[in-house]
RNA sequence: GACCGGUUCGUCUAGGGGUUAGGACACCGCCCUUUCACGGCGGCAACACGGGUUCAAAUCCCGUACCGGUUACCA
């Protein structure tokens, strides 16, 4: 049987690091078992779902590279088909119809409203006397037009038994579990329902998705067993927890959350993805960096982990925003992946912040290659190409205070001292380093200073920064007539 | 409250009866160096607690604590 799963995200929102990695492990396991990884829009709920949601969604899966296989499926196109099962489940006697009045809830204090009712009674899920209601009056009322929500009917006693993948086998008495309600008394299909019939006939074989819906499963598993239906196997995934291990919300911390933040603050996606690969499932070896081909390799179901993952992250520490971890895994992947694959994504970086020159193709191809290899190796984001590296694509850049302080402002001979080094450029036939660092250190001597303040001045006055990599390396990559004007110009001190 | 799940360095994790409990990030120190957020070397730092079982427990069992999930005519 071919494996095919399912990324099934409700457009209710932006696209949530947990749902990313979710969509990321059902991605993974079915490439690594030849199977199909399908996608379906849960939005059901209509009051809450958006178009802009659902987009963002697809923008999300879109940069992570996870592509669904087959035609995204809206579950409220199937609607329909959802009230024709629980009708049938109800005629069948495996549901039955509740008269109870709808409780009017404010929507903001549901959740409190079901703890607290939770808490006070241990409620016998089953007495409910429309439970066991004469079909007659029942279809009498109904026929009567009074309004009703249709309940599967649990049995007394058993229990539902289910083997997860990642947290073994999972048991629960029927007792605990409540009549669910699979239609709503205004004909609306519920949340249970809807997937467990989408599921079937998407013929999803493994349903992998986070452990909040662990309880979930066992409603669903009663459901397939009223449709006569095999259930999926099942697979729970951790949960991502924020630093004080609470949920992770948009709500409480912000866009941190949000997977476009990442592509927008200029994330590689093949880092992040790696990163999130790596929060809950680990291969079992002493390996960080994984392509997509060795994570789909070694990924398995069994290496999930039961515990939940703290995205580690400081909210008023703009060094530290998201988890270090992610960022050092970016800057990493920055510094090390193929030049070749690099180069397109400074290039929509460099695009976004109107830095781009069509040269960089083309006359000054090699140039720009040779410049992005010599600056990646301290970047972070992709954003650092546009920002720190700013200098070596366009003449309008900022001057960082704190390296004039540091090079500039506490050495005033530079003032006189760097237009002259520009001077004894001027007549250099080869400007590459071995002759660059001759003149410097001539120049230097001369002038009885330290190699350091010379070349230290020069850096902040030439790229506005105080890092970077060697500077007789930024004087030969920035050629000499830009490196003798910026010498000459005296902006910096301004 | 009830039901379910979890607990190894600050964080992500390896290990699953006998290990100096390993790696990565972060942090700190040293080295390299013209600077540095590159690189090299090193350091700090963990088996929640209590009982069992066993020659031996981080590892198996029970309990406690703590954390999380669920408990909707939301998804």
């Amino acid at each position: 049987m071919t494996v095919r799963v399912r990324f099934a995200p409700s457009p209710t929102g932006y696209l949530h690091l947990g749902a990313a990695r979710a969509a990321l492990y059902n991605y993974l396991y079915a490439k690594q078992t030849g199977g199909k990884f399908l996608l379906r829009i849960e939005d059901t709920d209509l009051a809450r779902s958006t178009a802009e949601s659902t987009r963002s969604i697809l923008e999300g899966l879109d940069w992570l590279g996870l592509h669904h296989d087959e035609e995204v499926v809206f579950q409220s196109d199937n609607a329909e088909k959802h009230r024709a099962i629980a009708k049938k489940l109800l005629a069948e006697g495996k549901a039955y119809r509740d008269f109870t009045p709808k409780e009017e809830t404010s929507d903001k204090t549901v959740k409190e409203a079901i703890v607290e009712r939770a808490r006070k009674v241990d409620k016998n899920m089953r007495d409910n006397p429309y439970r066991v209601l004469a079909v007659e009056e029942s279809d009498a009322r109904a026929a009567n037009g009074e309004p009703f929500a249709i309940r599967l009917k649990v049995a007394e006693t058993g229990k539902t038994v289910f083997e997860d993948e990642v947290y073994g086998l999972q048991e629960r008495e029927y007792s605990d579990t409540e009549d669910l309600v699979l239609l709503r008394s205004d004909g609306h299909p519920l949340y249970n329902l809807a997937v467990v019939y989408d599921d079937i006939e998407m013929e999803i074989t493994h349903v992998i998705r986070g452990q909040d819906h662990l309880t979930n499963t066992h409603k669903q598993i009663l459901i397939y067993q009223a449709l006569g239906a095999t259930p999926p196997t099942f697979a729970h995934l951790p949960l991502i927890l924020a630093p004080n291990k609470g949920k992770l919300s948009k709500r409480k911390h912000g866009e941190v959350v949000s997977l476009t933040t990442y592509r927008d603050a200029g994330f590689i996606p093949a880092a992040f993805r790696n990163f999130l690969a790596l929060l809950g499932w680990s291969a079992g070896e002493e390996k960080e960096i994984y392509s997509l081909d060795e994570l789909i390799k070694r990924f398995s179901l069994d290496h999930i982990h039961r515990s939940n993952a703290v995205f580690n992250f400081q909210e008023h520490d703009p060094r530290h925003w998201t988890d270090d971890k992610a960022m050092w895994m970016n800057a990493e992947y920055i510094r090390a992946m193929p030049l070749g694959e690099l180069l397109p994504l400074v290039k929509s970086e460099l695009k976004s912040s109107k830095l781009w020159r069509e040269e960089y193709e083309d006359d000054e191809r090699e140039w720009f290659e040779r410049a992005i290899d010599l600056i990646r190796h301290r970047f972070f984001t992709l954003k650092d190409f546009s920002a720190q590296g700013r200098a070596y694509f366009s003449e309008d850049y900022d001057f960082d205070p704190a390296a004039i302080a540091k090079n500039l402002a506490k050495f005033p001979d530079l003032r006189d001292w760097l237009p002259e080094l520009a001077d004894r450029f001027e007549p250099m036939e080869s400007f590459t380093e071995p002759e660059i660092e001759t003149a410097v250190k001539a120049f230097t001597e001369e002038k009885g200073t330290k190699l350091g303040i010379t070349m230290n001045g020069a850096r902040t006055l030439l790229t506005g920064v105080a890092v970077g990599p060697s500077m007789l390396s930024v004087f030969e990559t920035l050629g000499k007539e830009k490196t003798i004007m910026r010498l000459r110009s005296q902006v910096a001190w301004n």
